[in-house]
DNA sequence: GCGCTTCATCGAAGCGCTTCGACAGCGACG
DNA sequence: CGTCGCTGTCGAAGCGCTTCGATGAAGCGC
């Protein structure tokens, strides 16, 4: 492999004004840069990773911590792998993949090493261990995901509170009145795994609010027609059923309903909000608040990427609005329906 | 941070002996290592990862190309990545993590820049883009799947040929004479994703051994009863299956058997073969042939790392023999079963 | 035309580690 | 008692890069 000295003879300059005209960190005349370039282009050069390391202090690796749990959704949790790398690559950053039980050791390490210039926290728990640990670690963190207590980090998520609002809103736009949630299986509320948490709260709080009386499911085995079956007797006048669940329980929510001699959205209206699946390839595709990996993802690296770069120090909590997509599964009540078209309740 | 210098320091002694007591790539008195590792300990030393690769010219890194492709089983896909990080870190290298259009970019620039010490290919296809990289990158690589050419290649993979031939013999000696095979979907095999089609060639090649006709299915839309329909069609008489496809297409088919009046293990045999998921949540949970990650990934980064660090050439191709796991899908006939007990039929 | 600033470039000092060769000390051997 | 060969330790030379300070050349005003 070609060195910055093989650059530097070919075209004739000092190995710093080489680093300098790759870098753009001086200024360098332009007929000195492009010699520079066309020297590095016709040796394939590529500085050595370690050597750049060692000289700037600065790794360009991003540790990503990603524990994996018995109920962890596996496609959720690759999706959120993939897109922080993708943002990553695209700030010139690679990532190493932390897992499992060395998610603390593994942060510690690429800390301590100086292997990581940064960490991403992914599928955070309310009483996250890494929270302690990120505090002490003088390593810049982003956590995706937002704990219980946010003081001195720095956390990036959708904001699941409004997004519960959002869906009870358009419910009770559309007519609805008897609203129930089917929430996360009982194991992963059990961790404190923070979102569903923050999900319920925030349709509770809002429920309120708004004056209406709902109702909480937790399938326990990824059961749909269970969850919706202990709605209905919690609920006999159940029109419509928000779903802040996994892929598993909501793809069989329509054949569940089915079963119970309900359609959607004629008799059920149905909402999936602050999940990481796309509904349409569902016999009924579901109106969605999307927790955006994308998004989210790309937000964090960002931050996280301003932070060891230009020592920025972003706040505590950054939250994300949601969006809604309209697919269908909340049709307007006939009682609703039939008033004026022109003329719709506010 | 704490430097080597520091603890040179601490125990009295050289930088180079602090080196060598603690690497023990010479000897040093027991007293001497003791005071080292002690100064060590009490000054949380842990070597700056920059400065090693550097001097030492090795990164303990090893990186990871995983292509996300639109058919793509993510929790296969996170299970695999998962099993290379850890058996890495048992070896003490850590993983980065190329996803995307930058596996092939990202395996060049890994290798060029000395980031990684190696390379491990996951989801490798027939005709696999990085087989070609593989052979002029000169950075030790190893895949975990089987392209078309080997050669110059070194590959690791289960003997999915062997595991289809085992899930035929064992239905044939269970009885069951008319045998049919659950592929992949459509998109993976149009890709050429190589280990549906090693299942499939060898599933062919021994039912032709041992003078058997089958009917092979490839779901198009991933639904479990039609390609049950459309073996039921191909044989009438159908009374054994071969299920080597996703999870979804593998859940479904007791229900979608049931919907054609047929129950197993009674009506048919089932048998899970060269597949990543576990059935033992199905309804009728099937005979399995596990195509286990762990046991691939451990092999091949064990390879690696000796590959990296003793300058071994493996063989091209490395064939893990298949187990199989009875979970009592496959029930003896009736036929065979009123044959004597003590003398079962050979 | 002198001193001043500005621009472009260079030389050299590290970054923290590994590793090679050197060498002191010491027991063994003739 | 001199010499040989070990063993254990040290000093120093890099690894390939970044970056600081220095320097020469060119441009400016007075």
């Amino acid at each position: 492999m070609a060195t910055i000295e093989d650059v530097a003879r070919e075209a004739g300059v000092s190995i710093s004004t080489v680093s300098y005209a790759l870098s753009g960190k001086r200024a360098i005349s332009a007929t000195t840069r492009q010699r520079v370039q066309d020297a590095a282009t016709k040796l394939n050069y590529l500085p050595h990773a370690s050597a750049r390391m060692l000289a700037a202090n600065r790794s360009h690796i991003f540790a990503v911590t990603a524990p994996l749990h018995p109920d962890t959704d596996h496609s959720a949790h690759m999706t959120f792998a993939m897109e922080v790398t993708k943002a990553a690559r695209e700030r010139d950053y690679d990532t190493l993949l932390l897992v499992h039980k060395d998610a603390l050791e593994g942060m510690k390490r690429s800390a301590a090493t100086s292997l990581a210039d940064g960490i991403i926290v992914l599928d955070v728990d309310a009483h996250d261990d890494r929270a302690a640990l990120a505090r002490q670690l003088s390593c810049p963190t982003v956590f995706i995901g937002i704990p219980e207590d946010t003081s001195g980090l720095v956390c990036v998520d959708l904001d699941f509170e409004a997004a519960a609002a959002m869906s009870i809103d358009r419910l009770l736009d559309a007519g609805r009145t008897s609203i129930g949630l089917i929430s996360h299986p009982e194991e992963t509320l059990v961790r404190e795994s923070n979102f569903p948490l923050r999900f319920r709260h925030g349709f509770e709080h809002h429920a309120a609010l708004r004056g209406i009386d709902i109702a909480v499911a937790n399938p326990t085995h990824h059961r749909a027609h269970e969850a919706i079956a202990e709605l209905l007797e919690l609920k006999p006048d159940l029109d419509a059923i928000v779903l802040n669940t996994n892929i598993d329980v909501a793809g069989s929510v329509t054949a569940a309903l089915a079963g119970l001699g309900r359609s959607v959205p004629r008799d059920v209206a149905v909402v999936a909000a602050g999940v990481t699946f796309s509904t349409l390839r569902f016999p009924v595709p579901f109106d969605t608040i999307p927790l955006d990996a994308h998004a989210s993802c790309s937000a964090a690296v960002d931050m996280l990427a301003r932070i060891v770069e230009n020592g920025e120090s972003p706040p505590e909590t950054t939250l994300i609005p949601p969006t809604y997509i309209e697919l269908g599964s909340v049709a307007r009540t006939s009682v609703t329906t039939s008033a004026p078209v022109t003329a719709p309740a506010t």
